[in-house]
DNA sequence: CGTATTTGACCAGCGC
DNA sequence: GCGCTGGTCAAATACG
């Protein structure tokens, strides 16, 4: 890896370490700052349980029985909540993906609704955001979304990406979002078990790949053969399926916004 | 077999 | 204080 890549990961490293051992030590929330001067944790009051659930950063850090969230407590969240109204498409009979990742984790019938509301939290992580889908009686096709917390954890890897996507750009030169005659509108970081992060990007007539090793672009066939009327949209792709890139065995997975992963 | 979903139970908040 | 409501839990089940 180039440089600056390997001192971001280890300044992401080191904060991760910092914050498990403030967390070991029990006492000191206060005081722990992260690296670069970002994520800065301010501690709760030793006596207020509610603001230390109000605290996204505190649930995802709380020892409890799973994920994060308080063990016991069941009271009823006084978060924020932002209620959007969304159409589902022609045909189907649910609402369009919010790029987010959640996972359903309750469904009941409430009364004098005709169809169930359906309960889902972050899934990645332990933000502790909410989503609540109700459809709609009187509209069967409109579905009201309410969303309680912020779902900052997509926000964290967002930031995350940019970092990588930077980096990318300064290892071949290019201006933001722009490579040459080509265009890069996202890079993201590789599952944990993969060996090696790429970028897949193209323009009109071809795709191009590139490596952490080198950054420097490769023609291959084109159009790819599972994605071919969102070619721009392909932007990601695991080292060790590089080299047969039109291989039918490949699984394509659409992971969030624009992320793709084969 | 690991992960995601389903579903009945639990319980805090709220209205009366 | 009591009963209802609805958000959440967690065991059971489904799925890949």
């Amino acid at each position: 890896m180039k440089q600056d890549v390997c001192q971001y990961l280890a300044a992401e490293i080191l904060s991760s370490y910092d914050k498990a051992m403030s967390l070991l030590n029990g006492t000191a929330l206060s005081g722990m700052m992260m690296s670069k001067g970002k994520d800065i944790i301010h501690p709760a009051p030793s006596s207020s349980t509610a603001s230390q659930l109000e605290s996204p950063h505190l649930l995802a850090y709380s020892s409890t029985k799973s994920c994060g969230r308080p063990s016991k407590s069941r009271k009823r969240k006084t978060l924020a909540r932002r209620t959007e109204y969304v159409e589902a498409r022609p045909g189907e009979k649910v609402p369009p993906e919010d790029g987010l990742s959640w996972r359903k984790y309750g469904q009941r019938l409430v009364l004098g609704e005709k169809y169930p509301r359906k309960y889902y939290r972050c899934a990645p992580c332990c933000c502790g955001a909410t989503k609540v889908i109700r459809r709609i009686d009187t509209e069967p096709l409109t579905f009201e979304v309410t969303y309680g917390g912020s779902h900052d954890c997509d926000q964290e890897n967002n930031n995350q990406n940019e970092q990588l996507l930077l980096a990318a750009q300064t290892q071949v030169g290019g201006t933001a979002g722009e490579l040459s005659d080509f265009y890069i509108r996202e890079m993201v970081s590789t599952p944990n078990n993969s060996s090696s992060t790429g970028v897949v990007f193209s323009n009109s007539n071809s795709v191009f790949n590139m490596n952490n090793s080198d950054f420097i672009p490769t023609p291959t066939s084109s159009p790819h053969p599972l994605d071919n009327n969102s070619l721009t949209d392909l932007l990601f792709f695991h080292e060790s399926s590089a080299n047969d890139f039109n291989s039918p065995n490949h699984i394509l997975t659409k992971l969030s916004f624009d992320h793709y992963l084969i």
